[in-house]
DNA sequence: TTGAAAGCGCTAACAT
DNA sequence: ATGTTAGCGCTTTCAA
């Protein structure tokens, strides 16, 4: 492996004055330096950026935490979108990604800290991670530039990329009420998810501002998960055949609602519509289709990346970034049948 | 940032003696191994890796160069699958991942080797490159550790993982042979792609052993993509109205030939019967659902990860792996009609 | 414009 | 069982 040393001495020249060369100093001939470039090329020389990053203290490299690199997660492409969305942005920027692998337990063991320390990755990227996870607490407290996805918590190291969650479960929910409904169900996530919280709020919003009272019993919640969305919605609808309309934190939440209304007998959208929530690629696909509240998971990792950058090139400017969502209006809902 | 420097001035021993102490030599008593352990808890300690894969030479790293790592990839979720399955295996091992982002031209600059060799990773893993990709060049020239995916290619420190996709789109076609059809057409990817040449293989020889001639004229290429596949089987369809049923080389072209058939007006799978191939997720939630050849993506991202780590670790074994394939029968396939 | 020397944090011969 | 020393490949004062 060619190193600055052959180069040196193949050019007749200290190992100073090639790594001035090779890294575009002024202070150093241009006849020299181009004879030093040669060489280098000659040699087929790659710098060895570990050297440079221990001795530079900072790698060029981004740490990734995401919790839905697994197989569970193929049916929302969430995670992949995000992903690809850091990747576009890294590409440009000249980062690499190094992504932890946080899914077994054995490599759980290690605190968000040390991962990042021991890699030295000048910062972290963090998403699908739950509002009680212990690794927050580390975010706040460790002084390394982190982004978190749709977790809101800044610090002056730290800011977050998330979805304007309320005004887009607003949306849906008014979407319900101008059809005509007014007994409509919510399935959400779970507590610990801030997601779930906002879309709890949009909901209620929603239904407030249209002078429609909120009824608990009309709220229950399936865990992010289809199996778990269907067998709550299952008892949801038998115990409540009053409601006409399920709003749904996810789309495969959503999913999972569809079939429980199949067992039930209940047809979508003439006797139940429904709603879900991130317009993953299937919701335009499954009949009836379904409409959705669509984010666009893809900017949000090209934003995080773009937003861990300016960080850490401290910039000023806000330390959040809050993306819309649209409506799209497919098969799965239709005004109630008229009793 | 603590340093074993740190640790050695703090429990008055050597640096050396610290480096055993943490690395679990037996040469260190263990009153002083326990002293040293405790201190480099209290104050907080992680290693820095870069020190140590300088010194030591190898990063517990692997790189991967992945090509579908983008937006446009998001409807297939193979890319998807296999960074899960490699993430799974990496996170049993002990390994990090770094994503190299070859997406942007500019990175592009940077040859396969130079990628690896500035990052220092054990070993690599390729995944959607294209036969004449010259990256493939430097991998058999370079003895970087490398795990090619579906590119058939092996050297003392070059395997690869493939699915039998020969015998897959074998399975395909017969499945349509059996069930009455003898116009077969087949949307192929593109030539630069090993899949490719070994799914035309699959077709032929399902054809051939059944003593169906093979017509040029039924074969096409969709570039294993929708639209593309779309735009080809609707030429197909109208210049051959004999064709009952359709190979896809992959589901996304199929979705593509069923949009082209829809177009035509003809109906699926009464009129035309469609396989796909790889099973994605769309495939059983499309109206008709599809018919397809499974591939485990997820298997394939592991069974690299876990074949990498065995040329690195110069086990004796194959250096090459072929998964299996299933018939996922649907709605998309019937017999043909009666005429 | 160039070079000598120090040092980033760590491991590993080679002593003792 | 422990310490001394050298060195991984690079950047960066400081001096010339």
């Amino acid at each position: 492996m060619t190193t600055i040393k052959d180069i040196a001495k193949a050019a007749g020249v200290s190992v100073t004055t090639v790594s001035r060369g090779l890294n575009g100093y002024s202070d150093v001939s241009e006849k020299t330096r181009e004879k030093i470039v040669r060489i280098a090329k000659e040699l087929n020389y790659s710098p060895n950026t570990l050297a440079r990053s221990l001795v530079m203290n900072k790698s060029k490299t981004f740490g990734l935490l995401v919790s839905g690199l697994n197989q569970s997660s193929a049916k929302d492409n969430i995670t992949f979108g995000i992903l690809a969305g850091i990747n576009k942005f890294v590409g440009e920027s000249g980062y690499d990604i190094v992504l932890f692998s946080t899914t077994s337990t054995k490599q759980r063991e290690k605190t968000y800290t040390q991962l990042c320390k021991e890699r030295r990755v000048d910062g972290a990227i963090i998403q699908g991670i739950r509002t009680d996870d212990p690794y927050l607490k580390e975010v706040v407290e460790s002084d390394i530039p982190c982004v978190l996805i749709d977790i809101p918590l800044t610090t002056p190291s730290v800011g977050y990329v998330t979805t304007d969650n309320i005004l887009g479960a607003k949306k849906a929910v008014q979407h319900l009420i101008h059809m005509g409904h007014t007994r409509i169900g919510f399935i959400n996530g779970h507590g610990f998810a801030f997601v779930s919280q906002q879309r709890l709020i949009g909901y209620e919003e929603a239904l407030k501002e249209a002078t429609i009272p909120i009824n608990q019993e009309w709220i229950g919640n399936g865990e992010f998960c289809e199996v778990a969305a269907e067998r709550v919605a299952l008892k949801l609808l038998e115990d409540h055949p009053e409601i006409t309309a399920v709003f749904c934190a996810s789309d495969l939440m959503a999913l999972g609602v569809l079939k429980a209304a199949r067992k039930l007998g209940m047809d979508v959208p003439n006797e139940l519509s429904i709603v879900g929530f991130d317009d993953i690629i299937l919701a335009s696909y499954v009949t009836p289709s379904l409409t959705s509240i669509a984010q666009d998971t893809f900017q949000i990792g090209y934003e995080a990346a773009k937003l861990l950058l300016s960080i850490l090139e401290n910039e000023a400017g806000s330390h959040v970034v809050s993306l819309g969502t649209e409506l799209k209006v497919r098969e799965s809902t239709k005004p109630p049948r008229q009793q």
